[in-house]
RNA sequence: GCCUCCAUCGUCUAGUGGCCUAGGACGCCGCCCUCUCACGGCGGAAACAGGGGUUCGACUCCCCUUGGAGGUACCA
C-alpha cells in the first residue's frame, strides 16, 4: 500500500487538511505501507516558498512523517507534458485556442470505485471537454495529479470529498492512457460551527493557531482522528499506535463533522494533566521564554487546559501581578483587613515555614476567629496573586516564601488604608 | 441551473434487520467534593429529518420529499 499527501500551498495547514494527513498517516504505518509527501504548486501565483514552509512546519509539529518527498508537482513538468503529447497523439485529446483538452463522450458515464461511499456514478454528458493543459502548455490540476499518482505507484488516493467531483475526470485521463485507476477514499468535510467549510473565518481553524493557542501536538492528534470514525466504543483516548492498529478506511463515517472546540480543549486538559511536570516545564520554558518555571508548574498543572492558562494562572508565582480591581472589591470587605491582618501575624510567625505549618497556621486563624475558612484565604489569595483564582492557598503562599507573602500582604493592607 | 455526496442527542460518534424503552464522549443542568478556579464523583435533560414501501420485524434495506454540503475555471 502507498498513500499520498498531496496539500497544495495556499497558507496554513487546516485542521481539515491536518486530519486528512493524519488518516494518510495512520495507514502508512501499516506492514508495506508508505506515504509520500507531495506539494501541489503547479499555481506559481501562491505557492510561495514560505506557503510550503507552513505545511512542512505543522506536519513535523503534529509529528506526522512521511517516507518520500516532499516533492513538486511543478518540477515533474516534464512528465505531464509527456502524457499531455501522448493523450494527443492518440486522439484521445485535441488542441482548441491552443490548451488542449480531453474528449469525453457523450454517451455513457465514468463509475468512480470509493472505499466509503461506493460506486459513484457519473453521467457523460454532464462532464464538458475539459482542459488539461493551458495555451502556454503548462498542465493542470486533474493532469497532474493522476499522473504523478500513477508515477509514483500511488495504490490509494484518500483525500476531502471537496476532491470527488474532480475524480472522474482523473480516472478519464488515466484509462485514456491505458492504465488502471487507484483506489479512491473520500473523507467527508471538516466543517465549522455554523456547519460551513471550515475557512479562515473560524478562528482556531489552522494547525499553527492550534499551536499557539497552547494545545498539545498529542491531543490534537488524537482529537482530530475522531473526526470522521470511531475507533472503539469504549473508549475515546489513543497513542498514535493504538489509532493506527484500529484505523480502517472502510468505517470511516460520510457525513461531515463540526470542528468542536470545546471538546478538544477538554481532550488537552487531559493530556496536560498526564505529561510528566518535567516535560510540561520544558514545553512551558520554551513558549515564555523564561527559566526557573518548575515551582508554579508544579502548582499549576492540575488547573491547565491548555498551555496559555499557566501564565494567567501563575504569573503571580514568578513575579508580582497588579492588582485586578475587580478581585479587590469582591473580596475585601466584610471585615477582610481584619482577618488579612490575622493572616499575617500568623504567617509572620509559622517555624518551620512549609506547606503542613502554613496549612495549620491559616486554618487556626479561622477557628479563632470563628468564620467561614473563605473569609480568611479569598483575601489572603488576592493580596498575594492579585486575583480571585489561582492555586491552592497553602501550596502558592508555601511556595512564594515568608518574605514575598508578608510584603504583598502589606501591600493590601496598606491598599486598605488609602480607600 | 446542472452534477455528486450526505442525513442517530446542540456537537463528535456507537449501532451493519430482532441484543435499542438507541450506548459513550464533549457541552449543558442539578448534587457532592471544596479555600477560588479547575479536576474528580453521582444524577439528569437531550437524537434515529418527514412520508411511502420491503419484511413476521426496521435506526439499520429501497424510493420520494425536505434539509445540508461539495463541485461545476486555461485554481488546486
Amino acid at each position: 500500500m502507498k498513500v499520498r499527501f498531496a496539500p497544495s500551498p495556499t497558507g496554513a495547514l487546516h485542521i481539515g487538511g491536518a486530519r486528512t494527513a493524519l488518516y494518510n498517516w495512520l495507514l502508512a504505518q501499516g506492514e508495506d505501507a508508505s506515504l509520500v509527501l507531495r506539494i501541489e504548486d503547479t499555481d506559481r501565483e501562491r505557492s510561495t516558498p514560505e506557503n510550503v514552509e507552513q505545511i512542512l512546519d505543522a506536519l513535523r509539529w503534529l509529528e506526522l512523517d512521511w517516507d518520500e518527498g516532499p516533492l513538486s508537482q511543478a518540477e515533474r513538468r516534464p512528465e505531464h507534458e509527456k502524457a499531455i503529447a501522448a493523450l494527443l497523439e492518440s486522439g484521445a485529446a485535441y488542441e482548441d485556442d491552443g490548451a488542449v483538452r480531453l474528449r469525453v463522450p457523450d454517451e455513457g458515464e465514468t463509475v468512480v470505485t470509493d472505499v466509503i461511499r461506493g460506486d459513484i456514478r457519473f453521467p457523460h454528458d454532464s462532464i464538458d471537454d475539459f482542459v488539461i493543459a493551458r495555451s502556454d502548455g503548462s498542465p493542470l490540476y486533474n493532469l497532474a495529479v493522476a499522473i504523478d499518482d500513477l508515477d509514483m505507484g500511488v495504490t490509494h488516493v484518500v483525500r476531502g470529498e471537496d476532491h470527488l467531483s474532480n475524480t472522474p475526470r482523473q480516472v478519464m485521463i488515466l484509462k485514456a492512457l491505458g492504465e488502471d485507476p487507484p483506489v479512491y477514499a473520500h473523507l467527508p468535510l471538516l466543517h465549522g460551527p455554523d456547519g460551513k467549510k471550515l475557512s479562515k473565518r473560524h478562528g482556531a481553524a489552522s494547525v499553527q493557531e492550534l499551536r499557539e493557542q497552547g494545545y498539545l501536538p498529542e491531543a490534537v492528534r488524537n482529537y482530530i482522528a475522531l473526526l470522521g470514525t470511531g475507533f472503539d466504543p469504549e473508549r475515546e483516548f489513543f497513542t498514535s499506535d493504538e489509532l493506527a492498529e484500529r484505523f480502517s478506511l472502510e468505517r470511516v463515517s460520510k457525513s461531515a463533522a463540526i470542528f468542536d472546540a470545546d471538546k478538544l480543549r477538554h481532550f488537552n486538559g487531559r493530556y496536560l494533566r498526564e505529561l510528566a511536570p518535567d516535560d510540561l516545564t520544558a514545553r512551558l520554558e520554551e513558549l515564555t521564554g523564561r527559566d526557573g518555571l518548575a515551582p508554579a508548574v508544579a502548582l499549576a498543572q492540575e488547573k491547565m487546559q491548555t498551555l496559555t492558562d499557566f501564565w494567567p494562572l501563575a504569573a503571580f508565582l514568578v513575579e508580582r501581578q497588579d492588582m485586578d480591581p475587580k478581585a479587590w472589591d469582591k473580596v475585601m470587605k466584610d471585615g477582610a483587613d481584619q482577618n488579612l491582618q490575622k493572616a499575617r501575624a500568623a504567617l509572620a510567625v509559622v517555624e518551620p515555614w512549609g506547606l503542613e505549618p502554613v496549612e495549620r497556621a491559616l486554618r487556626d486563624v479561622v477557628e479563632e476567629l470563628d468564620v467561614k475558612p473563605k473569609q480568611v484565604f479569598q483575601p489572603v489569595r488576592v493580596a498575594i496573586s492579585g486575583s480571585t483564582i489561582s492555586p491552592g492557598i497553602f501550596e502558592s503562599v508555601a511556595a512564594l516564601g515568608r518574605e514575598e507573602t508578608l510584603e504583598r500582604i502589606d501591600l493590601a493592607l496598606e491598599r486598605f488604608s488609602q480607600t
